[in-house]
DNA sequence: TTTCAACTCCCCAGAAACAGCGAGGGGAGA
DNA sequence: TCTCCCCTCGCTGTTTCTGGGGAGTTGAAA
């Protein structure tokens, strides 16, 4: 926890993060941003609404292997946590309830993680969402210690981080040109709140039909296989809040 | 421009910020901002998917009156520019093209708005989505310095704003029910990524029927009034991530 | 040990959604 | 002007989902 003193000041990092010029760079960066900051571990995970990730990192290949292969997205205590809260959160206060949970605790750190981790989540339009995660082992003190004169850093650098992955990303980002009609959006909101369609069709004023046209051009945008899905996706993106 | 001089050191403004403890604070907090940066308008404004709006800033009290009576969040080009984007964006590099959006442009100097806008755009699980704004009279090489300079201080203070904002938000009740069994997990998550019941039990390698048990089960937990709804709320509590 | 939640399986009838065909009026932009 | 998208409405048949029953095993917590 003695990077502090080696850190370089926050405007170099920055600067070299909005320099970098190719998608291979972000690793290093990160393992200099791990470095510097001195953490065992500093990741950069995105997900999508598709299940795509794309992550770089200093987790061990291994891990991360296995935590693609056995689906561990889905039970991940620090993704699911930081998918429902708006701030950075200290992994301390995450859910380890669960028997999964504690399972995959256990796993990760046979991998080498350590038993700190904050993590700073970051939303854009159309449902995107990553990570920006630093883990260390360490006792809670010095955690908290880190946490509390890093937080800003942390925070601008996650920040700075995702827009430049972003940039050599194009097709990570949605294609919105399929934006939903206003009506459409009505439609498919009223289905996302339990309206049955004709529930749908009674509170819009129009026939049952016209309510399934708009479902069914909404479904025909979203890429969607039914309504269900078509919601499903209308609210991953964002498109619509319920 | 010069209010640079004068703009006390973040970490003063950012605790301040921490340190508040009411509402009515925000708004002082604001003003306190606003003349910090030496710029003429500083806005918070917060969004939901209901078309719920709470804001607060130095715009004129009859511009935000006019702007909430006239619906223009619908038109704002601000908001809708914003919305498609991940990161901070310059007024000048939104589309004022429409013809809505130039006399919209028009009506807002009217109401004592500047020609230069720098707005941040900021989100959270459940579409929530916030702006926060610098507004300003001045000439574009002024501006731009202000910008280049003063960008990474504002990203900072619009999080820790909207940070401190929902704190006092009411409408962002947690509502979380109990949680949905694995099974029932992967049910859902099937549903959502738009496999029919029977796909979905056949992914899962058990009956259709007992698929449609975890279905009902995840609903009545949910509260949900049919499987569509159960998705939805799913998706919307982070239960689920498609 | 008991209890309870989770997991698994089966039948049936009615309600709802799906898929495909069609049509016309209106408004904004090229 | 003309095109393209949005909004509105109708018909028919097939597939799927919903909601109401009941019943057995397992494993973990009380």
């Amino acid at each position: 926890m003695d990077g502090l003193a080696t850190l370089p000041r926050l405007e170099t990092v920055l600067e070299r993060l909005e320099g970098s010029a190719a998608l291979e760079d972000m690793q290093d960066i990160i393992v200099g941003l791990r470095d510097a900051f001195g953490v065992d571990h500093m990741v950069y995970h995105w997900v999508n609404g598709n299940g795509d990730q794309y992550g770089c990192g200093t987790y061990a290949p291994e891990w991360v292997e296995r935590y693609l292969e056995q689906g561990y997205l889905r039970i991940d205590p620090v993704v699911l946590g930081c998918f429902q809260r708006f701030h950075p959160v200290d992994w301390k206060r995450l859910d380890w309830s669960s028997k999964a949970a504690r399972a995959f605790q256990k796993e990760a750190m046979d991998y080498g993680l350590g038993n700190q981790g904050y993590s700073i989540p970051i939303r854009g339009p159309n449902g995107q969402f990553a990570l920006f995660t630093v883990n260390h082992r360490c006792d809670d003190p010095d955690w908290a210690t880190f946490c509390a004169t890093k937080r800003r850093d942390l925070i601008l650098v996650a920040h700075y981080f995702n827009q430049k992955a972003l940039e050599f990303e194009p097709g990570r980002i949605p294609e919105q040109g399929q934006a939903l009609s206003p009506r459409e959006v009505e439609a498919i909101t009223l289905l996302a709140v339990g309206y049955s369609r004709a529930q749908a069709a009674g509170e819009l004023s129009i026939s049952e039909h016209t309510l399934r046209v708009y479902i069914e051009s909404a479904r025909f945008k979203l890429g969607a296989l039914n309504t269900t899905h078509a919601v499903a996706r209308a609210l991953s993106r964002g498109l619509i809040v319920v």
